[in-house]
DNA sequence: AGCACGCCGACT
DNA sequence: GTCGGCGTGCTC
């Protein structure tokens, strides 16, 4: 089913010295997608060609297309007939060798090929750009024009310097026209480009000056700017609880980097977050100087800062995860943002790659310092922060605000009393007291819930795989639980085997009634849901969240996406339906997101004149990551949490690489599966290191079926760090899949499901 | 994506 | 014979 490619061709290896007889170019053709092929390079070119530069090439039928030269080499990588380079468009080259190196590194870390991570770097709009040479006219005089052409010379005098394909569009004018007028002296073409700077929009007319550090952030800041001083390459964790002044502290490590010539990188999980952030950055550091970076930035933008980028015209550089591929240079400074949000690893389309990853390579290649920041750091952060002693915390709200007191409500003993076994008693009565007082209410639930997993209602356990430490999922159509991780199979128990009760259920089902209940217990109010489903209708989603702002709505029931963010005074009580759903997904992760989850959500309530309460509903009050979440106790948390994943190899003590092979057949995907699985564990046997790279499964997905394609997955324990990720690359590059089946990687996948 | 190559049925 | 259907495969 999976045949091996019977002559290995080895690519040829192309390197960044010039002294070759072929280069590498990078094309982009339309439904062909980005891809290199190899080009002579005619001697006249040998002195001038480098990498980074636009060239000229022909490609097939469609005659002479625009190009990026990636390398040199001395041979072919096949069998055909090359053709040569025509043209190198510009000397001056848009990103440089020390950029593709990184690039090189990503494609082995995620094991994928360079032209994926290409193709996710480099702005495809920027390869066809990268040949129209864009000119720009301006206005000299009306000396010796005729009617006609002073009509047109009017109109450019008042527009000043612009783009001359705009010009031409607005004086409803022609090629012929312009040209006749250069010829008179009337006007000036010129070739250097026009920048627009969005920023100019904001009209900044002066800046304003950088916050005074409070005694808590000054200790921090200097605590961090020392350790800077000692070890220029340090990777640096704030831990701050929220509203603690991180941003006042970056501001201030950013002006030192400036002030030293050197240029800062600022990451943020989403694009709002970005533009916000790049606002904030213009006011303080002026227009000039700032520039942003994300997906949605027109081809214009995108392409005019990146020309200054390269131009080493930009100081501070803000965006989401895409930035990081940006050629900012000379960087001195790195930070991350809410480093614990998902929202920087890409999932689709590939790479799948995460952007604190290639953060901490480039701050690796320039040696420059790595700052990550969050009130509820990643676990595998805050491991290697507190190993390499870079942790430093805020421990105090920036106003001296409270964080508001969480109570936990046991459903074990108001599970029957509560309503439809789902709202209780408490929670009622909380929620009754806070609309009454003309407060608003934040319920958050669960859905992701949605994986089965069995609790006893009695004591709050809930069956687990002896093996992998993650929930045991119900099967009903096989009568059995099973483990996704490591195929683990157990029966039904029919006692519990902490509490010896009988009452077991499979939860995690039906989540969507409760907004329904909810209404129904609070007919008169006003009660809305925000989730995915909504966000689909665009400006919905805003539209929700402004009326709730404006008290129009009494109380907002959502998914995780009304656990942040959410600034609203009146918002007086929290409320999680059942905050074991966080917990139980057969994740090894579970428990951090859980974690996270209740510790950002509890942060919604009692920020304005009002003292907030929060409650959490749970069949297990003792589960310690709930425990933690309870008294906002992260180091509590990661106590804990950091020795489960010890003594289970999860990261970050080893890595996890997650292979995915899906078909229309699930009979094929699963043999296909297997038989991978089985050579994978043949390969590392032969290499004796078994011990460092763990083969799990082949399973079937937790979703086991997503666009009628059914799903299996085989999970890799990586204790050989990048050389782990390149013995699966180089197994994976001699094994070509059937055409109905497919086959994808996921390295440090966010999570297994 | 295009565009050629190629292998079968209907036709001036 | 040969015109043209669009399935398959290639573009350095």
């Amino acid at each position: 089913m999976v045949e091996e490619i019977e002559s290995n061709k080895q690519n040829p290896h192309f390197t960044p010295n010039v002294s070759h007889k072929y280069a590498s170019a990078l094309v982009n053709i339309k439904g062909l997608g980005v891809k290199t092929f190899s080009y002579l390079i005619p001697e006249e070119m040998k002195d001038k060609i480098q990498i980074g530069q636009a060239i000229l090439v022909p490609f097939g039928r469609q005659g002479l297309i625009n190009a990026f030269c990636v390398g040199f080499s001395d041979y072919l990588p096949g069998d055909f007939k090359v053709k040569k380079i025509n043209k190198i468009l510009d000397e001056t080259p848009l990103f440089s060798i020390d950029y593709l190196k990184l690039l090189e590194w990503v494609a082995n870390y995620y094991c994928c090929d360079l032209v994926t991570v290409l193709n996710a770097a480099i702005p495809l709009k920027l390869i066809e750009k990268a040949a129209k040479t864009e000119f720009a006219v301006e206005f000299v005089t009306f000396d010796n024009a005729t009617k006609r052409q002073r009509e047109v010379l009017e109109l450019l005098k008042e527009m000043g310097k612009t783009p001359l394909i705009i010009f031409e569009k607005m004086a409803k004018t022609t090629r012929a026209t312009i040209k006749k007028l250069e010829e008179l002296g009337c006007i000036k073409l010129t070739q250097e480009e026009l920048y627009r700077n969005p920023l100019d929009i904001l009209k900044i007319t002066e800046r304003e000056p950088l916050f005074e550090l409070s005694g808590e952030q000054k200790t921090v800041y200097d605590g961090i700017s020392k350790t800077i001083k000692n070890n220029s390459s340090a990777q640096i964790l704030l831990h701050g609880v929220t509203a603690s002044g991180k941003t006042e502290v970056y501001f201030k490590l950013i002006d030192d980097t400036i002030k030293a010539g050197k240029n800062v990188l600022f990451l943020a999980p989403e694009i709002a977050l970005a533009s916000q952030l790049t606002k904030r950055l213009a006011k303080k550091f002026g227009t000039e100087d700032v520039a942003i970076w994300h997906s949605s930035i027109s081809d214009g933008e995108r392409y005019d800062v990146w020309q200054k980028l390269y131009k080493n015209e930009i100081k501070i550089l803000a965006g989401a995860r895409s930035a990081v591929f940006a050629p900012l240079k000379n960087i001195g400074l790195i930070i991350i943002d809410e480093e614990h949000e998902g929202a920087y690893k890409q999932t689709t389309p590939t790479p799948r790659y995460d952007a604190r990853v290639v953060a901490r390579k480039l701050a690796e290649f320039h040696n420059c310092p790595l700052l990550l920041g969050s009130a509820t750091p990643d676990v595998s952060t805050y491991y290697r922060a507190l190993n390499s002693g870079n942790l430093f915390e805020l421990k105090h709200r920036y106003n001296n605000a409270k964080v508001p007191p969480v109570s936990v409500i046991n459903m074990q003993d108001y599970g029957r009393a509560a309503y439809k076994n789902v709202i209780s008693k408490p929670l009622q009565t909380e929620i009754s007291e806070t609309l009454e007082k003309g407060q608003q209410v934040i319920l958050l639930i669960n859905r992701r819930g949605f994986a089965t997993f069995t609790q006893c209602q009695a004591c709050g356990h809930v069956i687990e795989c002896p093996n992998c430490a993650i929930p045991m999922i119900w099967h009903a159509k096989d009568g059995y639980l099973k483990c996704h991780y490591c195929n683990h199979i157990s029966y039904f128990p029919d006692f519990c085997p902490e509490c010896g009760s009988d009452a077991f259920k499979i939860s995690g089902t039906g989540t969507q009634k409760i907004e329904q209940y909810i209404k129904d217990l609070f007919p008169d109010k006003n009660v809305e849901r925000i989730d995915s489903d909504i966000l689909v209708r665009k400006g919905e989603h805003i539209r929700l969240l402004e009326r709730f702002q404006k008290g129009d709505i009494d109380i907002l029931v959502g998914t995780q996406m009304i656990a942040k963010g959410l600034d609203n005074p009146n918002v007086t009580l929290v409320g999680v339906i059942s905050a074991d759903a966080s917990f139980n997904l057969p994740d090894f992760r579970a428990s951090e997101r859980g974690f996270q989850l209740l510790t950002q959500v509890a942060g919604r309530a009692g920020r304005g004149e009002f003292a907030g309460k929060v409650l959490f509903q749970t069949y297990n009050p003792d589960f310690y990551a709930l425990e933690s979440a309870k008294s906002q106790n992260y180091s509590e948390f990661f106590q804990t949490e950091i020795a489960a994943r010890e003594e289970f190899d999860y990261p970050p003590f080893s890595q996890i690489i997650r292979l995915i092979i899906s078909s229309l057949n699930n009979f094929r995907a699963e043999k296909s599966a297997q038989e991978i699985a089985l050579r994978l564990c043949t390969m590392i046997e032969k290499f004796g290191i078994s011990e460092r790279l763990e083969v799990l499964g082949p399973t079937p997905c937790v979703i086991e079926r997503i666009n009628s394609q059914y799903r299996f997955q085989i999970l890799i324990k990586n204790k050989l760090g990048d050389k782990g990720h390149q013995f699966v690359s180089s197994f994976l590059s001699k094994v070509i899949m059937p055409k109905d089946i497919k086959l994808s990687i996921d390295v440090d996948p966010l999570d297994i499901l």
